[in-house]
DNA sequence: TAACTAATTAGATTAATATCTAATCGAGTG
DNA sequence: CACTCGATTAGATATTAATCTAATTAGTTA
């Protein structure tokens, strides 16, 4: 993931003047003294600016005698700005695995729980075992530090035997304990049941 | 669409912590502790940066007791992410007209405000008035609820006649009103200098 | 009410950065 | 070669912004 490019990009569109530049140049090539005059501003400046936009490849540039015309690269613009979406987007064809994987975890989850929503036994088998420590480690807070106490009352609600369920939390990097207090682990950590 | 916006959005998006933070609640809500911790920064440092990223509403924020969980709008990201491919295919003129309408507004905003932010008289002409109108209403939070007397209170910091102003703001769709509690339109309901 | 906890504000410091003027460069042209 | 013209560099200044520590606020709990 390259974030110094998707910042450096933002950062540059960040700019009211380079904006104006942009749109300047979306209706055609200019060159830097042109560019000046329409924005009220000096040549200098200009550069600056035009330096900016060309680190990020969102322009180049042709020459013609003296003058130096500025293009813009708009399939570029087009394609980083999507960049920033697909920063916050599931991956491809993780969206079908994951609705079949539901299904399947869904009927699990019917079966091990009742409708109160105890937990009946622990799974022997791991695969649905992760399931079901999974859906009840779901109800807990990301970022939250859970004294055992709390983490001990939290469990009982699914099964008594807190201590077991606890221990496995932490096998399975669910969660980590620093000086009995406990916090869940990102979701990256956590066993899956493949 | 005004440019000020869109260079509002990549500013904040220009920013290697903001961007962090933005990856990190993508993968779900977090306290603003917790993304201090993940990101080794003190909570002020996360305040600030969270301010930035409220301001454009790419997040917004559940109160859990005293925790605050913040949230990822994730369809404004990729909305406005998009925003900026269509700047750029917009027709001959339309983006001048755009920016030529910015350094308009703000001149009738300077135009009509002292240096210290009073205004100086209410425009007549129903034009500059809405620009006026529109500048004071952008101080004000969206969703928060205003009794009568602390907007009054709002108002006069720029003009003593909070009545006449108040009443225009309900007029133009700005705000309204339930029981003398006063409340923020959203944007696009609210009158428009065209 | 008092104590606690998470968040925010205030204020200071430091680093970037937008802009200008003045000086310089470099590619044509007389 | 000397001159011109557009672009760039250098250097100064002012503004914005990122981050911290210390103090304060606001909601919750004992």
């Amino acid at each position: 993931m390259q974030l110094d490019k998707i910042v450096a990009f933002h950062k540059a569109m960040g700019d009211p003047t380079r904006l104006r530049i942009v749109a300047l140049l979306a209706n055609g090539p200019l060159h830097g003294q042109a560019i000046a005059g329409k924005l009220g501003l000096t040549p200098p400046t200009i550069t600056h600016h035009i330096k900016k936009l060309r680190d990020i490849n969102v322009i180049f540039e042709r020459r013609d005698k003296n003058t130096i015309y500025f293009h813009l690269n708009e399939s570029l613009i087009k394609q980083q700005a999507k960049t920033l979406g697909k920063l916050i987007e599931k991956k491809e064809g993780e969206v079908e695995a994951m609705v079949q994987q539901n299904i399947e975890r869904q009927k699990v989850i019917e079966n091990f729980f009742t409708k109160d929503g105890k937990l009946k036994n622990i799974p022997a088998q791991r695969k649905k075992k992760l399931m079901v420590f999974e859906y009840m480690v779901r109800g807990l807070k990301a970022g939250k530090k859970y004294p055992e106490k709390e983490l001990n009352e939290y469990i009982t609600k699914f099964h008594e035997d807190y201590a077991t369920i606890r221990r496995e939390f932490i096998i399975n990097h669910y969660m980590y304990r620093e000086n009995a207090i406990y916090e869940l682990n990102p979701e990256e950590m956590w066993a899956k049941p493949e």
